[in-house]
DNA sequence: CTGAAAGCGCTAACAT
DNA sequence: ATGTTAGCGCTTTCAG
């Protein structure tokens, strides 16, 4: 360190100065500091690395990054952890318990101070085992039973919102459009926000339509089984799908079969994502406080507290639940 | 290192075993493994870089990760450096220079083994210097008269594909919506394949109709622009954005003026972002080999080779410039 | 083919 | 308030 000699104190000194230690004098600080910018010094990260333990990158899991929900919440991740410092490893999983295992395993290897993710097929115990190796930041569900609390809404709660809308503007014959997903999964918990708000208003639930994974192409696949239903003299005026890809998806496949929305079935869905934003027609959804989930989170893999309490969202009506076509 | 002593051999033997060095008797070999795994021995990364220099991290800078075009190639590029052993850091730039110095600043930071960006707002010179810190991939195109080479395709010949696409299917009166961009940056390429192909057709350019930056949003407001333009008399049959983002906004823009897409007004895009494989109508637009963009980036910023043709790339046509609107 | 030993650059305990 | 020093765990010369 050539930095100490120029400047004229130790070691110790510099260090002082550069971690931002109390107890050193103005006028040391002031010729620490120059030293350090005429030599063009940079700690070396690895040496910290090696001496604190501390690495000052967190690893992040998602199921799909270029996409939707998990896409903008890396982003505000990504963010909030710059803003504390650290930087982010991002891998993706594609939400099976496999590969979300042996991603997990791979970014641990690089020895992360921590660890999000936001898991869709693992077990409680994958997680209790996760947990006792480094710090996490569950995004997702509770796990029931256990001491792992994840940060999340109610999502029965919001589920129960939505459901609640579309009854109240006159749709009478709202199916559900959701996983075989069991507690505390989160399409579970959707499912019975939507069971309970249905039974509230006294009417006969519709949850045979389903789909077999969160995605926009099976959400067209699914959309025309509505259309099929819908032409076959099932009346259904109204259809709260399990995520926003998924709503995205049977629009489309509404669409295809003529299917007219919202005039004819009104659509919403849950997550609120950028493409629900700019679709035809607007997508209606629940939003969920992302910011203040990526901030629990982060918290959580750097080692903080880790608060419980629920995260906030909002309920963002849009075209695609309106009762008359717009215009 | 108790590894050694356990399989009773010396710690060169050790890593001899853990790297692969080939001088190394099956017996021992079997012996040392053996003694790592009863040990559940890993390696310590922060020592490892430290004393040989490679961190097995590379930065990697998009404009946006959670939408479209970036989002799909970021998930690419981090499974080829996943592939290659290498965990990925992200960062978002959002498009501006000054945001794009910082991010990639405060990635260079972290000290990982190389960077890949995708530049908007840079310099030839800003990138100059980079280059001169680190191993580095760029995602765009080749800043005109230097030694710098980016991995693309060929942009003026794609776009000039498309347009000619859309003169072929009839229409007449195409204009090109796109940003304010001097060559060698992207929109002043498809700007000019656009040109091009109008020009071999004889007809009149459209180009008056710009975006300030590459949203859905500026897209919706430019579509009303141009659906303005139809309602005061000036013929626009067919609109060619400069990428899918804004002509899912386009769409969107048009919709809202009750100009339909695609019997009144085609609309093309340019990079086959997912969002426009399920939109109404479904987006014609071009669609670059991803996959090799991706790797050859990986491996530049990996210190590769770094080989200079282009890229590969193909025409996706859809809905939106259909002839006939669909059904 | 294997063993011993020297650091990589830093932080933090210890001493002054 | 500042200086000295011992390692963090690994890789890699240098001898054997």
């Amino acid at each position: 360190m050539d930095v100490a000699k120029r400047a004229g104190v130790g070691r110790r000194t510099v260090s002082n100065v550069v971690i931002g230690f109390p107890h050193v004098s103005e006028e040391v600080r002031v010729r620490v500091l120059r030293a350090i910018d005429e030599l063009g010094y940079v700690p070396n990260r690895a040496a910290q690395h090696l001496r604190t333990g501390r690495s000052g990158i967190i690893a992040l899991t998602v199921p799909e990054l270029g996409v939707g929900y998990f896409g903008e919440l890396a982003n505000l991740i990504i963010e909030e952890a710059a803003a504390r410092g650290a930087g982010t490893i991002v891998a993706q999983t594609h939400g099976a318990r496999a590969r979300e295992l042996a991603e997990i395993e791979r970014l641990l290897a690089l020895q992360p101070d921590g660890l999000i993710t936001s898991p869709l097929g693992l077990t409680s115990h994958d997680i209790d085992s996760i947990t006792q190796r480094t710090n996490v930041g569950i995004i997702g569900e509770h796990f029931a039973g256990d001491a792992i609390a994840a940060t999340a809404i109610d999502n029965a709660a919001a589920a129960s919102d939505v459901v609640a809308h579309l009854l109240d503007t006159g749709r009478r014959r709202v199916a559900f459009i959701g996983g075989a997903g069991v507690p505390p999964r989160f399409d579970a918990l959707r499912r019975a926000g939507y069971l309970s708000a249905i039974a509230a208003h006294g009417i006969d639930p519709i949850t045979d339509i389903t789909v077999s994974d969160f995605t926009s192409s099976a959400g067209l696949e699914a959309g025309g089984r509505v259309a099929a239903r819908i032409a076959s003299g099932g009346s259904i005026d109204a259809v709260f799908c399990v995520t926003d890809e998924v709503a995205i998806g049977v629009i489309r496949g509404l669409h295809d079969a003529d299917v007219r929305v919202p005039s004819d079935v009104a659509v919403a869905g849950f997550d609120d994502v950028p493409e629900g934003r700019y679709s035809t027609p607007r997508l209606t959804t629940v939003s969920p406080d992302k910011k203040a989930i990526a901030r629990r989170a982060v918290d959580a893999a750097l080692g903080g507290t880790g608060s419980t309490d629920a995260i906030g969202y909002s309920l963002a009506v849009r075209e695609s639940t309106a009762v008359s076509p717009p215009a």
